[in-house]
DNA sequence: TTGCAAATTCTACACTGTGTAGAATATAAT
DNA sequence: ATTATATTCTACACAGTGTAGAATTTGCAA
C-alpha cells in the first residue's frame, strides 16, 4: 500500500490546488520554502490565519508520505519531512503524467487544444514550440 | 448546484474511467451504443455479468445528471437518459478541458512531455502537428 | 375508478480521499 | 524518573462513487 506517486488532476482548480487539497497545498509550500521541517515548524510557518492543529498537520503529513509526495526521517524525537521532489520537479511530474494520460485519452483533440490554448495565451510560444517540434523530428529522422 | 459539467482526470487509469466510475462508464457506453435509454433498458444492456440492481443504475444516472453529464426526459411513467455529449465530443470537451488545465499548470513541461509522448507513441502524428502549428502562426501572424 | 405492476424517491451503508482534532501513549532529554 | 513534547490512534465531517432495500408514487389496464 501506497509509496506510489498518487494524485488526480482537477481541471477546475488552479496551481497546485489542481492536484493538492488546500492544507496538502500549505505544507507543500512551507516545506519547498524552508526545506525539512518537523511538524512544529510546520506549524509556525503556515499562512497566518491558518488556524489548525498540530494533529491535523500531522495526519496529513503521513497521509503525504504514503502518497510519496513526501518523505519522513526521524531526528531526535520528532520526525522531520522533505519533498520527494523539488518544486520544479514536481511540476514536471505532474505535467508528464498528466499529458500522457490526456494523450493516451484522445491524442487528436489533445493537439488541438493545445496549439488552441498556445495560440490565445501565450502567441510567443508557438515559435519556440515548432522548434521543439523540429528537432524532435530531426532526432528522428536520424534514427532510421 | 449542479447542472455544471464536473469531472476529475485520474491520470492512473486508463481510457474513459480516467474520468469515469466503473459504474458510470459502463451506463454512459449503453447509452452512447443504444441512445436514449430508460434504467431498465439500461439495466438489460449492461455488460452480462454486471449483476447491479435497479436502484443502483438509477441513482447513479440521476447523479450523472447532476453532473451535466446526462439529460432526463419522462416519457410515460419512467425516465429516459442521453447523455449530453456524443462520443466524439465527449472526449472532445474532456481534452480541452485537462489540456487547458495543464497548460496553465505548467506550459514549458507540458510542451516538452507532449512533444516527447508523441514522438515515442506515434511519430507520425509529428508531420501532422507541426502543419497545425504551422498553419496556426499563419493565421496568427495576419491578424497583426 | 380502482388496482396492480412498474418506476421513482428516500435512505442508508461501504469505501476512498481530505480536513480536522482530542485522547492516549511513547520517548527523549534533563 | 519526570516532564515536556511528539507520535499514534481514533473519530467525525464532507464529497464522490458503488450498491441496494423500503417506501412511495404513478400510469395504464381492466
Amino acid at each position: 500500500m501506497g509509496k506510489q506517486l498518487k494524485f488526480n488532476f482537477n481541471p477546475f482548480k488552479e496551481g497546485l490546488n489542481h492536484v493538492l487539497g488546500t492544507l496538502e497545498k500549505d505544507i507543500m509550500e512551507v516545506l519547498w520554502k524552508h526545506g525539512e521541517s518537523s511538524v512544529k515548524d510546520i506549524l509556525d510557518t503556515l499562512p497566518a490565519g491558518r488556524n489548525i492543529s498540530y494533529s491535523a498537520v500531522i495526519t496529513v503529513t503521513n497521509r503525504m508520505t504514503k502518497k510519496a509526495l513526501l518523505q519522513k526521517r526521524k531526528v531526535g524525537k520528532a520526525y522531520f519531512y522533505t519533498p520527494i521532489y523539488d518544486r520544479e520537479k514536481f511540476f514536471e511530474i505532474i505535467s508528464k503524467k498528466v499529458v500522457e494520460g490526456i494523450s493516451g485519452f484522445s491524442l487528436q483533440s489533445a493537439m488541438v487544444h493545445f496549439v488552441d490554448y498556445m495560440s490565445q495565451m501565450d502567441p510567443e510560444k508557438i515559435e519556440y514550440f515548432s522548434k521543439l517540434i523540429e528537432s524532435k523530428r530531426q532526432s528522428l529522422s536520424k534514427k532510421r
